[in-house]
DNA sequence: TCCACTTTCTACCACTTTTGACCACATCCT
DNA sequence: AGGATGTGGTCAAAAGTGGTAGAAAGTGGA
């Protein structure tokens, strides 16, 4: 399972360098081959191929012209693209991905149990500042975290 | 079960010695892989893996678009990250918690029963002085404590 | 339609920097 | 004095970076 925040770096071509914590995981349980994609636009989300055939299976229940399933797929198809990690560890992010959302330089890649994601430095700080609502708390404190 | 409080040091390099009295505990009934976070930046939190598992089963029972969900893993993530504790006991806090929550030097390492917490000198002061509220009075008294 | 040329990609090599595992010593406490 | 606890430092292995050469894809002209 990914968990945390490890910071990383996309180079002049593109390449994301992915952080050796998460690496040695995807070394031994998954292969080379990744979905990398965006339901929003602001955050990347890199699927090990067969985490993201799992979202696939849960979708094929939907018939296509059920209209959330197409909304979901006009998004994820749109951003989305497989890649090849190398050798190093890099992966290729999408081009489009790149520009919508603020993807260079230094980034956060975050640990999502199954899946990362890759978030611009300034999105990763301001969601985490964002405050607990009353009601946040509440919902928390229900489940006993 | 962890209680009270320990002093400690963190060294130059981000390393916090766990307290002998913790850390007998920890070898006995657990591992020596941690998750370290925090839930508002400004006091760090170090689970034993298992622990920390047992707050994401809870959170599962919460859908991914719930927006309680979302604030708390949107910080959590932010700050936390794996770490292994080395022979003679320390772990390496993450760089991002050394910041915001000011852990260098000396600090005070709390026992919070399942995990155990650490805090600059001030923060633990500072927290220790605040007064009860009526309605603290009220919740500890209706539990009969 | 096919070939020649140009451009873009990508797989991989070689090097630098950082990390963390481990050793050895210091200090405390009984 | 001797075990237990705590601290500092080292160095080899791991992680990270930049660059290149050969392959593939794209383009245009005859």
């Amino acid at each position: 399972m990914f968990r945390g925040n490890h910071p990383a770096r996309v180079d002049e071509k593109g390449r994301l360098k992915v952080p050796a914590e998460f690496k040695r995981l995807i070394d031994e349980r998954y292969g080379t081959e990744f979905y990398i994609t965006s339901r929003d636009g602001k955050v990347a989300e890199i699927y090990p191929v067969e985490e993201w055939r799992r979202i696939e299976e849960k979708l094929a229940k939907l018939s296509n012209f059920n209209p959330s399933k197409k909304r979901f797929l006009n998004k994820v198809n749109y951003y989305g693209q497989m890649v090849e990690m190398d050798a190093q560890g890099r992966v290729l992010m999408p081009q489009i991905l790149r520009e919508s959302a603020a993807i260079k330089g230094d980034v956060a890649v975050y640990g999502n149990l199954t899946y990362l994601e890759v978030r611009s430095m300034e999105v990763s700080k301001q969601l985490a500042e964002e405050q607990f609502t009353a009601e946040d708390e509440k919902t928390l404190d229900e489940l006993g975290i």
